[in-house]
DNA sequence: ACCCAGGGTCATA
DNA sequence: TATGACCATGGG
Protein backbone atom coordinates (compact mmCIF):
# COMPACT_ATOMS: atom_id res chain seq x y z
CA UNK A 1 0.00 0.00 0.00
CA UNK A 2 1.31 3.89 -0.88
CA UNK A 3 1.73 6.05 1.79
CA UNK A 4 -1.11 8.48 3.09
CA UNK A 5 0.80 11.50 0.85
CA UNK A 6 -0.50 14.94 0.34
CA UNK A 7 -2.84 15.19 -3.17
CA UNK A 8 -0.22 17.79 -4.74
CA UNK A 9 1.91 14.62 -3.91
CA UNK A 10 2.61 11.79 -6.33
CA UNK A 11 0.99 8.89 -4.37
CA UNK A 12 3.33 5.95 -5.07
CA UNK A 13 6.90 6.98 -3.26
CA UNK A 14 8.34 4.02 -5.30
CA UNK A 15 8.19 5.83 -8.27
CA UNK A 16 8.91 9.20 -6.66
CA UNK A 17 12.54 9.78 -7.57
CA UNK A 18 12.69 12.72 -4.92
CA UNK A 19 11.41 10.42 -1.79
CA UNK A 20 13.72 7.73 -2.77
CA UNK A 21 16.66 10.54 -2.87
CA UNK A 22 15.98 11.58 0.16
CA UNK A 23 15.62 8.25 1.84
CA UNK A 24 18.84 7.26 0.17
CA UNK A 25 20.28 10.31 2.05
CA UNK A 26 18.59 9.55 5.45
CA UNK A 27 19.76 6.06 5.29
CA UNK A 28 23.36 6.81 3.93
CA UNK A 29 23.97 9.94 6.79
CA UNK A 30 21.14 9.46 9.04
CA UNK A 31 19.56 12.48 10.80
CA UNK A 32 21.03 15.77 10.56
CA UNK A 33 21.52 19.17 13.47
CA UNK A 34 20.57 21.86 11.39
CA UNK A 35 20.94 25.15 11.54
CA UNK A 36 23.57 25.46 14.00
CA UNK A 37 22.59 28.22 15.77
CA UNK A 38 21.52 29.36 19.97
CA UNK A 39 18.62 31.35 18.74
CA UNK A 40 16.61 32.70 15.54
CA UNK A 41 18.72 35.80 14.95
CA UNK A 42 21.77 34.37 14.66
CA UNK A 43 20.49 31.86 12.07
CA UNK A 44 18.93 34.54 10.03
CA UNK A 45 22.72 36.63 10.04
CA UNK A 46 24.46 33.52 9.63
CA UNK A 47 22.47 32.85 6.30
CA UNK A 48 23.60 36.34 5.18
CA UNK A 49 27.12 35.92 6.54
CA UNK A 50 27.59 31.99 4.56
CA UNK A 51 26.86 33.88 1.22
CA UNK A 52 29.19 32.14 -1.13
CA UNK A 53 31.18 31.29 1.67
CA UNK A 54 32.34 27.92 3.76
CA UNK A 55 30.92 27.56 6.81
CA UNK A 56 33.82 27.85 8.87
CA UNK A 57 34.68 31.09 8.07
CA UNK A 58 30.84 32.06 9.17
CA UNK A 59 31.59 30.47 12.51
CA UNK A 60 34.82 32.31 12.94
CA UNK A 61 32.66 35.58 12.66
CA UNK A 62 29.42 34.77 14.60
CA UNK A 63 32.11 33.49 17.42
CA UNK A 64 33.52 36.86 16.97
CA UNK A 65 30.14 39.07 17.26
CA UNK A 66 29.77 36.43 20.46
CA UNK A 67 32.45 36.79 22.48
CA UNK A 68 31.64 41.08 21.81
CA UNK A 69 28.55 40.83 22.64
CA UNK A 70 27.25 41.95 19.10
CA UNK A 71 25.11 38.65 17.87
CA UNK A 72 21.79 40.59 18.49
CA UNK A 73 19.54 43.13 15.88
CA UNK A 74 20.39 46.19 18.39
CA UNK A 75 24.01 46.09 18.31
CA UNK A 76 24.36 45.14 14.40
CA UNK A 77 21.98 48.29 13.41
CA UNK A 78 23.94 50.40 16.20
CA UNK A 79 27.40 49.51 15.30
CA UNK A 80 29.90 51.31 13.08
CA UNK A 81 30.58 49.91 9.51
CA UNK A 82 33.83 50.03 10.36
CA UNK A 83 33.92 48.27 13.61
CA UNK A 84 31.53 45.54 12.04
CA UNK A 85 33.43 44.76 9.16
CA UNK A 86 36.45 44.53 11.40
CA UNK A 87 34.56 41.94 13.35
CA UNK A 88 33.20 39.42 10.12
CA UNK A 89 36.16 39.82 8.32
CA UNK A 90 36.81 36.23 8.45
CA UNK A 91 33.84 35.40 6.40
CA UNK A 92 34.82 37.42 3.34
CA UNK A 93 32.79 40.06 1.41
CA UNK A 94 33.30 41.73 4.69
CA UNK A 95 32.17 45.30 3.35
CA UNK A 96 29.22 44.19 1.66
CA UNK A 97 27.95 41.93 4.23
CA UNK A 98 28.51 44.68 7.33
CA UNK A 99 26.28 46.63 5.52
CA UNK A 100 23.99 44.22 4.64
CA UNK A 101 23.82 42.85 8.68
CA UNK A 102 23.13 46.15 8.79
CA UNK A 103 20.05 47.09 6.60
CA UNK A 104 18.71 43.57 7.70
CA UNK A 105 18.53 44.68 11.66
CA UNK A 106 17.30 47.78 11.31
CA UNK A 107 14.25 46.50 9.23
CA UNK A 108 13.57 43.08 11.73
CA UNK A 109 13.83 45.92 14.46
CA UNK A 110 11.47 47.99 12.24
CA UNK A 111 9.45 44.79 11.77
CA UNK A 112 8.66 44.40 15.53
CA UNK A 113 11.13 41.43 15.64
CA UNK A 114 11.07 37.43 15.36
CA UNK A 115 7.35 36.96 17.31
CA UNK A 116 6.06 39.60 14.82
CA UNK A 117 7.55 38.25 11.48
CA UNK A 118 6.69 35.08 12.50
CA UNK A 119 2.72 35.73 12.10
CA UNK A 120 3.11 36.66 8.39
CA UNK A 121 2.16 33.99 5.88
CA UNK A 122 4.74 32.42 4.25
CA UNK A 123 4.62 33.97 0.86
CA UNK A 124 4.20 37.96 2.19
CA UNK A 125 7.03 37.43 4.42
CA UNK A 126 9.73 35.63 1.57
CA UNK A 127 8.64 38.28 -0.75
CA UNK A 128 9.47 40.90 2.35
CA UNK A 129 12.82 39.19 2.71
CA UNK A 130 13.39 39.67 -1.15
CA UNK A 131 13.17 43.11 -0.90
CA UNK A 132 15.67 43.86 1.48
CA UNK A 133 19.41 44.54 -0.36
CA UNK A 134 21.67 41.37 -0.09
CA UNK A 135 18.88 39.10 0.63
CA UNK A 136 18.49 36.56 -2.35
CA UNK A 137 16.21 33.47 -3.10
CA UNK A 138 18.48 31.04 -1.16
CA UNK A 139 19.14 33.73 1.69
CA UNK A 140 15.38 33.91 2.12
CA UNK A 141 14.54 30.28 2.04
CA UNK A 142 17.04 29.85 4.57
CA UNK A 143 15.86 32.04 6.80
CA UNK A 144 11.95 30.74 6.52
CA UNK A 145 13.07 27.22 6.75
CA UNK A 146 15.26 27.15 9.26
CA UNK A 147 14.86 30.27 11.55
CA UNK A 148 10.56 30.52 11.18
CA UNK A 149 10.23 26.68 10.25
CA UNK A 150 8.50 27.51 7.41
CA UNK A 151 7.98 24.88 5.01
CA UNK A 152 10.21 26.64 1.62
CA UNK A 153 12.52 24.29 0.16
CA UNK A 154 16.10 25.87 -0.30
CA UNK A 155 17.62 25.17 -3.35
CA UNK A 156 21.44 26.01 -3.78
CA UNK A 157 24.31 25.04 -6.10
CA UNK A 158 24.54 22.02 -5.01
CA UNK A 159 20.95 21.23 -4.93
CA UNK A 160 21.06 21.85 -9.05
CA UNK A 161 24.40 19.70 -9.69
CA UNK A 162 23.06 16.77 -7.92
CA UNK A 163 19.79 16.72 -9.24
CA UNK A 164 20.12 17.89 -13.09
CA UNK A 165 22.79 15.24 -12.65
CA UNK A 166 19.91 12.68 -11.79
CA UNK A 167 18.18 14.19 -14.82
CA UNK A 168 15.61 15.42 -12.55
CA UNK A 169 16.20 18.98 -12.83
CA UNK A 170 17.78 21.77 -15.36
CA UNK A 171 20.77 22.91 -13.43
CA UNK A 172 20.40 26.46 -15.38
CA UNK A 173 16.47 26.97 -14.42
CA UNK A 174 15.12 29.56 -12.66
CA UNK A 175 15.29 29.39 -8.86
CA UNK A 176 11.35 29.19 -8.41
CA UNK A 177 10.89 26.24 -11.17
CA UNK A 178 13.67 24.43 -9.05
CA UNK A 179 11.51 25.12 -6.15
CA UNK A 180 7.95 24.07 -7.23
CA UNK A 181 9.46 20.74 -8.56
CA UNK A 182 10.48 19.97 -5.41
CA UNK A 183 7.22 21.45 -3.27
CA UNK A 184 5.38 18.67 -5.88
CA UNK A 185 7.14 15.63 -5.42
CA UNK A 186 7.42 16.61 -1.63
CA UNK A 187 5.04 16.55 1.43
CA UNK A 188 4.99 20.28 2.54
CA UNK A 189 6.86 19.19 5.83
CA UNK A 190 8.52 21.45 7.40
CA UNK A 191 10.94 18.96 9.17
CA UNK A 192 11.41 17.14 5.96
CA UNK A 193 12.59 20.06 3.98
CA UNK A 194 14.86 21.20 6.97
CA UNK A 195 16.82 17.42 6.91
CA UNK A 196 16.76 17.20 3.11
CA UNK A 197 18.82 20.14 2.61
CA UNK A 198 21.09 19.54 5.35
CA UNK A 199 21.18 15.89 3.85
CA UNK A 200 22.12 17.54 0.39
CA UNK A 201 25.11 19.59 1.83
CA UNK A 202 26.78 16.84 4.00
CA UNK A 203 26.82 14.69 0.75
CA UNK A 204 28.25 17.22 -1.48
CA UNK A 205 31.00 18.14 0.98
CA UNK A 206 31.61 14.50 1.65
CA UNK A 207 31.83 13.57 -2.33
CA UNK A 208 33.55 15.07 -5.21
CA UNK A 209 31.05 17.03 -7.31
CA UNK A 210 33.87 18.52 -9.64
CA UNK A 211 33.45 15.53 -12.18
CA UNK A 212 30.54 13.93 -13.69
CA UNK A 213 31.78 10.30 -12.96
CA UNK A 214 32.83 10.85 -9.24
CA UNK A 215 32.81 6.83 -8.15
CA UNK A 216 32.58 6.95 -4.67
CA UNK A 217 29.14 9.02 -4.80
CA UNK A 218 26.30 6.68 -3.51
CA UNK A 219 24.12 8.83 -5.62
CA UNK A 220 25.80 8.17 -8.76
CA UNK A 221 26.27 4.51 -9.05
CA UNK A 222 24.67 2.81 -6.03
CA UNK A 223 21.70 4.64 -6.24
CA UNK A 224 18.50 2.20 -6.36
CA UNK A 225 17.38 5.29 -8.57
CA UNK A 226 20.48 4.39 -11.20
CA UNK A 227 20.15 1.17 -10.78
CA UNK A 228 16.28 -0.15 -10.20
CA UNK A 229 15.89 -3.91 -8.32
CA UNK A 230 15.28 -6.10 -10.32
C1' DA B 1 49.71 29.00 -7.41
C1' DC B 2 44.99 27.80 -8.21
C1' DC B 3 40.18 26.62 -7.02
C1' DC B 4 36.26 27.05 -4.40
C1' DA B 5 32.95 27.95 -0.62
C1' DG B 6 25.78 26.48 2.45
C1' DG B 7 25.13 34.01 -3.18
C1' DG B 8 23.64 38.57 -4.54
C1' DT B 9 23.78 43.00 -7.00
C1' DC B 10 24.51 45.87 -10.67
C1' DA B 11 25.68 47.26 -15.45
C1' DT B 12 25.30 46.05 -19.98
C1' DA B 13 23.32 44.06 -24.54
C1' DT C 1 16.24 37.58 -20.07
C1' DA C 2 21.03 36.54 -19.74
C1' DT C 3 25.76 36.89 -19.13
C1' DG C 4 29.89 39.14 -16.68
C1' DA C 5 32.31 41.87 -13.14
C1' DC C 6 32.57 42.47 -8.52
C1' DC C 7 32.79 41.46 -3.67
C1' DA C 8 37.33 38.83 -0.21
C1' DT C 9 38.77 35.45 3.34
C1' DG C 10 40.64 30.87 4.46
C1' DG C 11 41.40 25.93 3.46
C1' DG C 12 42.46 22.28 0.11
Amino acid sequence: MAPMLNPNVHANVVNNPYQIIYLYLRDYYGHQSWWPAEDQFEIMIGAILTQNTAWTNVEKAITNLKQNNRCDAESLAAMKHQTLAKMIRSSGYYNQKAERLRLFAEWYLKQGGALALARRPLKMLRKELLALKGIGDETADDMLLYAFGQPSFVIDTYTRRIFSRMGLVNEKGRYEELQQQFHDHLESDTELFQQYHALIVSHAKRHCLKTPDCIHCPLTTDCIFYEPQP
